[in-house]
DNA sequence: AACAGCGCTTGATGCACGTCAATCCCGGGT
DNA sequence: ACCCGGGATTGACGTGCATCAAGCGCTGTT
């Protein structure tokens, strides 16, 4: 549909997904796209429905989350700027599993699933990034079961304080080989980092209550690990932080 | 490595994700794998181990665990004969981040990345069932973490006796659309399963203690819901067992 | 037949975490 | 200045599940 007000390709092109396409690649791609402005609490699609296109988050913040049958919601994942998600659920065929609502106004970039595939069948090696991306995804929510069933509350929040912080998810990852793990961790140096979101969306994404989260943050601020101001959060010393609490 | 034993191109052309192949293809990717023996209670990777090939299970039952810093393991996945595992781990490129072990005697054949990339660029279709395959993973994982934090474990039992029973993710899916969620829910006929392994390294699959995992078993027997003997477990009416406790 | 060993059960007890309810804090609108 | 409302904190209390420790019943071994 290519917008006026949006320059897609030249945006997209900006993307570790995209990196290394022709203008003329970019703008197929761009043509198969449409974008869309969205007011904080908007739903942007839920569970239940087709989904015919994956989507990049070019501003603001969205979270991804799963509701139980008796009403409660928890929050399966956070996504900034240049965040890109429902890659998966395009190929699978499969109605969206999870909803997704926008926490913040948010431009919202959407590729269809049809220039997708036929830059596929063009490019092979835009289909190994596609599958190294989408493999990505899958070990952070490996990583993501593993800290739910064998860390305890308070280890979570340190390792989310430690990895987790700063731009939820940024998308330009600086190094392949460490996808995730620990961005402050090892550092002697102190860091700021700030709660990208409220404090009670974080608490559901880590799966505690927001009364709980709101203890272990007391705790460790008793402790001396950190210092807790608003959303923001100072850590004088990242190493003893990830020791907590036997350091 | 062509082994003598055993015709590899033959058992993959069998499988979903090499369907439609040729002969030549076939035989490419079988000259790319080699296939080994494993005993049961045999280590096939460590955490931390390169991965240059991913794995089907030909035939015997596999786990993936997670071990945390203090020891104790928790089992990710149950693998059965069909499975094919780590395709997204050799795509990302990372070492391994769970580590793999045979529960039974195992036959295994592993397939090296180089003769996938070099099947990618030569047939963009293989590509799109790679993608959809992994993708198909991905939204079992996401099912699980929604299991873990917004399920109790009576819950959790309840949803495994009814979906992942039988044969632990039998490969080929009967049908696309409906990816795992509930096989035998909504039938009204009586189904009788039989725990693929053991029931403490199902407790584990579960986020549950063995003990715990007993006790929820017991109560499900004293509710009239289900039969138990020994590993085979009789359920008289999946749809009233989907209820429990509410009907 | 006796024994060992493993998978599983059962009971008693404890703790991590959730629930409920009251308060507080702070920014924003009129 | 006032009130308002949503996010955050705090305290008292309850519970789902883990932990620890025996026991039990298989199957295989000599």
């Amino acid at each position: 549909m290519g917008t006026s007000s949006f320059d897609v390709a030249r945006y997209i092109a900006s993307l570790p997904l995209f990196e290394e396409m022709s203008p003329a690649e970019l703008g197929r791609i761009a043509q198969g796209s449409r974008i869309r402005r969205h007011g904080r609490g908007d739903i942007l699609f839920r569970v239940g429905e087709p989904c015919e296109e994956f989507h990049v988050t070019v501003t603001g913040r969205i979270k991804l989350f799963a509701t139980s049958p008796d009403g409660q919601e928890k929050v399966i994942e956070l996504l900034g700027p240049g965040c890109t998600f429902a890659e998966a659920l395009m190929f699978s065929g499969q109605p969206y599993i999870v909803g997704a609502e926008a926490l913040t106004d948010t431009l919202l970039l959407s590729i269809g699933k049809a220039a997708v595939v036929g830059e596929i069948e063009r490019d092979p090696k835009f289909a190994l990034r596609l599958l190294a991306g989408i493999s990505r995804r899958l070990h952070s929510l490996v990583y993501d079961v593993q800290c739910y069933t064998l860390h305890n509350g308070l280890r979570r929040v340190v390792d989310y304080l430690l990895r987790d912080s700063g731009e939820p998810d940024i998308q330009p990852l600086r190094g392949r080989g460490c996808s995730r793990p620990c961005a402050h961790a090892g550092k002697a140096e102190a860091v700021r980092v700030s709660l990208p979101v409220s404090k009670a969306t974080i608490a559901s994404r880590l799966s505690l209550t927001p009364e709980y989260f709101s203890r272990m943050l007391h705790e460790l601020e008793d402790a001396g690990m950190i210092c807790v101001d608003k959303r923001d959060i100072f850590i004088p010393d990242p190493q003893r932080l990830a020791d907590y609490p036997e350091g």
